[in-house]
DNA sequence: TTGTATGCGTTATCAA
DNA sequence: TTGATAACGCATACAA
């Protein structure tokens, strides 16, 4: 039992060939004969010599195979929305050609751990959200000379950004409501930003989260005077306790609600149920994003469905374009609008 | 525009300085004078120098600052349920004072992508779960003597563990449905294997999740006669599949569900609901987990509240304490019984 | 407080 | 098909 760790040039002393040798027994990259090959490796095997270390092989190669996803809340957090875990697969998926693994990176702006955005050995990093942090972490990024892609953000300049035709989508879903009829509509929205204030919207408001205030463009264009309420968070309990301020009024409920995220509208249908009112018959709700929310069977939510597991898969594939010296291609995804069993034409009074 | 990256030798030359002197101002390990420390530092932004690469870094330090969890799911699915998304939060908490960053991995036995458990350069590992494949995960780990931790599995001779009192706790909870006076009761299982099998499990049906089979163990204890029915997989849908299942005979409705998670518990209450029996007045509902089930208000589950922030925290700091050369302390960790109010004495017939 | 010297373990290049 | 050589970029022990 030796000490330390056997290197490769001691397996390959072992085996009684060069280190190159050993190496390219291990990389496969240039040919050898069988003979060395069973040599080299019974070597290793007699050593306990289990391949090369990561460290070095990343140094000389200039790469670590490793490409990061930073966060800007609380990891547990960000998968608890489904979108996200959706996300996070076909990223998985999209990195997958390059064969890197994900490493998951948080950058609050003020944990000074490391490895941090400045020190974690990425190849390119992806960077999810759209918080005006993320500006920040975008510069350190690129200070680093380290290729990547925002998903959903506004990146600005040059940048490969995987983007949603968010106002578009959620301006036809609202078209949808529209002309079933209904006049009466209230938009509960995500936070609108970082501090997350749950509550009503006055017009004048700034919306600094771009998703939040995309939907909601593409939602005003059609009810330009509906009210608007943003949630602190995107779960179906915000979306109850923004349910239960709606109906909680019966003088003032509206005819249908268009809700920014599945999750809220699967709250909101639960707090209109609470009141008792019947969905779609007394109450319409729309949600946004397509996921499938566990416990909100029987009702199948009209919504936009947006390609979550593509977004992270393009997201992928463009770190691993770039990677590669291709294109950079960004991509501008599209929802796809579904109509389900929560939404009919207004009650007729 | 040079071609390539500054190094830190190019960062001391610029200031006039020795590269390790350079090096001393960035780690900060050796106190500096302030007037080097300046020109050092003006040097590195002159010359766009960000930071010591990280490669060489720890290559050098024989540290790469990053822990591997090691799942053996899909990513996506793993982060569907809330204890993982809670435990991922504890870990990464855990393996903060190591200043960690976690690297997503997954071990399929399938794919061979790289970095794999064979490759990625980590210092330390963290399984998760409990299907016998993890069993060879562990060997890959163990053989680059990569210091590891198992969470709720079945690790073996020296691996230090974070357990949970699964058997004890789920005898308690039944114990309780025994003592409000149901004999009739359903047990609602977690997978009992990779097949992840839906239906009713035979008396003599090998468990092979270790998890499924403690929790049943304990069940058993108090009821050893008890139908069992084994969930695909841990959710809300799922839940109520076997819920419907089960209250779908009339004749042969039992007073009282143990379910070995929140989320089947809250599927079989929306069963129960849908058949028309009111919970816990017609029929008591037990969960395990302790999660908050979004969607789930106003029921609060009666369950058996497991840590699972602490369990990923523990794992955490059990790592961290390994790379520290202390004690690999394992812990064993034990959930709370919650009474909450889906369970009842049976109805009186 | 700063500088010198050395090697961490690999792999790419090129020549044999 | 194999081997010699030379980095990759840095951090540390030690001397000054």
């Amino acid at each position: 039992m030796s000490t330390r760790r056997a290197t490769i040039s001691d397996v390959a002393r072992e085996a009684g060939v060069s280190p190159s040798t050993a190496s390219v027994v291990f990389s496969g990259k240039t040919p050898t004969s069988e003979a060395t090959r069973a040599r080299v490796l019974a070597a290793a095997d007699a050593l306990g010599y289990t391949g090369p270390d990561p460290r070095a092989a990343s140094l000389r190669r200039g790469r670590s195979g490793i490409v990061g996803v930073v966060f800007d809340t609380h990891l547990g957090t960000a998968f608890l929305d489904p979108v996200t875990t959706h996300m996070m697969d076909g990223l998985a998926d999209g990195v997958s050609r390059l064969g890197a693994a994900l490493l998951l990176l948080r950058d609050d702006g003020e944990t000074v751990s490391e490895p941090s955005l400045h020190t974690a050995p990425i190849d390119a990093a992806v960077l999810i959200g759209c918080s005006p942090r993320m500006r920040d972490s975008l510069e350190i990024v690129r200070g680093r000379g380290i290729p990547v892609v925002v998903v959903e953000g506004d990146a600005g300049e040059g940048v490969p950004q995987v983007l949603l035709d968010n106002a578009e989508a959620q301006r036809a879903a609202a078209q949808h409501v529209a002309d079933l009829g209904h006049r009466d509509v209230v938009i509960v929205t995500l936070p609108i930003d970082t501090s997350r204030r749950r509550g009503w919207v006055t017009a004048d408001e700034p919306v600094r989260v771009d998703v939040t205030a995309d939907r909601l463009a593409g939602a005003r264009e059609v009810f330009p005077r509906a009210p608007v309420l943003a949630a602190a968070t995107s779960s179906i309990d915000e979306g109850a306790i923004a349910g239960r301020t709606i109906f909680g009024d019966p003088s003032r409920r509206p005819t249908a609600v268009i809700a920014q995220s599945d999750l809220l509208a699967a709250g909101v249908i639960r707090a209109a149920e609470e009141a008792g009112l019947r969905v779609p018959h007394d109450v319409s709700v729309t949600g946004f994003d397509g996921v499938v929310v566990d416990g909100l069977a029987p009702h199948v939510l009209t919504t936009l469905v947006q390609p979550a597991t593509a977004k992270g898969r393009a997201a992928g594939e463009a770190v691993a374009a770039m990677l590669e010296d291709d294109e950079p291609s960004g991509l501008d995804l599209t929802c796809t609008f579904r109509v389900g069993t929560t939404t009919a034409p207004p009650p007729t009074t």
